[in-house]
DNA sequence: ACCTGAACACCGTTCAAGT
DNA sequence: ACCTGAACACCGTTCAAGT
């Protein structure tokens, strides 16, 4: 009759042997290929052509997967970090990694202050922790400081996660959506918003990037006000 | 004739007309009671006896809801402060209005980042500029520091939401819960993590909103260094 | 141990139909 | 204009069954 057909094969095995490793890294790709609410189990199955039961026999469930995948990207961009240079510099080189990371893998912006015990978290806290210690900071001063710079490091990188997904809806590029938010603050009823209504006409030529270091240098000087090696170690 | 028997009658009809506002009163208060996954269309439907089409008249989506209540609280903290304070201590009472709000709705805090163009973040960013320009700022100073300060205090909010999302999990209380994670850095291993292992006996005796204020005025000493009037006005 | 995929218990959102 | 609620198109997660 009609059973000429290919009856309905189960899908193939897949040829290599399924770990977590293998799963973060497609979960980043669909990420960074589509944004965060790209990552579904679904997706992932198909991607990597098994069943929902292998991906939960390595992993907890969706926020692990997240987790897991900042943890991998903050992780390496830490480790990867020249060790020798001079403290302040490597400060500097610490931010800018996280902000390049971050830009690169926005999602994982929100992610990294969603579960603060993970390792990402702590990579930050410690490599910030261990240069203020080498540029003198004293040492009671050193975990304030450190959530300084790291409340200002998440709150840069939450905006960042925003605007990326405000960009990924439409086809507008980054630029093109600088300009538009500048028209709007411009546009913005002088008598309630005076200020914005100002900033607007300057936000159009201004660098992201460059402003976030000028931040942490801002950072740094308050620190190094605030907490003046000896300042108060003396009577 | 056979219409005795009690018809399957309607829902009756609300007494109270619908609006916005009051959609968003109690989409607040579900998500100050349980949590941001507590605000889901069925329980604000059940909650304002009515049904979905209802809400949707008056609101875009959940996205639009969340925003919306957001806005409120942040919009009437804003306004709600003394308008005659000096103004570093008006600056330092905004940051602490803006703590104490997001303690109280931890849920506004990943949301006031989320969607940068509404009224929530820009209220900030113009209050903070106002202030920074009665202190003296230069004016082309006033954007960039005024972002230091956002984004510090969206970084803060950001770890207060994801606290609270922790929190919300067991029964457990706030000064528990700082203890545990002061317990678990305090046991990382310190070949990885000496500089975390070493801050994890003073975690469980700090005070997140003063430790939030002393970030505030060092970012304040910062500026004033970094910027201070005249420091490159005069050739 | 590792994997499959149907089934379950939810979601947000739409829309024809009612008043 | 304002509201109702069944229906739609998805989710993440579980679990009996397979190898």
């Amino acid at each position: 009759m009609e059973l000429m057909a290919t009856k309905p094969r189960r899908a193939p095995r897949r040829t290599q042997a399924l770990s977590k490793d293998v799963i973060v890294r497609a979960a980043t790709e669909l990420l960074d290929a589509e944004g965060e609410n790209a990552l579904t189990l679904r997706a992932l199955t198909v991607r990597l052509a098994t069943g929902y039961g292998a991906i939960y026999h390595h992993v907890a469930d969706r926020d692990d997967l997240l987790g897991a995948a900042t943890d991998d990207i903050i992780g390496r961009m830490v480790t990867g970090l020249a060790t020798d240079a001079e403290p302040r510099q490597a400060l500097r080189s610490l931010a800018l990694g996280l902000f390049d990371a971050i830009d690169a893998h926005p999602w994982a912006g929100t992610q990294i202050s969603r579960e603060p015990w993970r390792p990402a978290l702590l990579d930050i806290y410690e490599s910030i922790g261990r240069h203020l210690r080498s540029l003198q900071v004293p040492e009671r001063a050193v975990p304030g400081s450190a959530g300084v710079l790291v409340n200002y490091i998440l709150g840069v990188a939450g905006q960042n996660a925003a605007n990326a997904r405000a960009l990924a809806d439409g086809k507008t590029d980054r630029s093109a959506f600088l300009a538009t938010v500048a028209t709007r603050w411009a546009h913005l009823d002088p008598a309630r918003y005076p200020s914005l209504h100002k900033a607007g006409a300057h936000l159009r030529d201004h660098d992201d990037r460059e402003q976030f270091l000028a931040g942490v240098d801002l950072i740094l000087a308050g620190i190094e006000t605030v907490h003046r090696p000896g300042k108060d170690d003396l009577p």
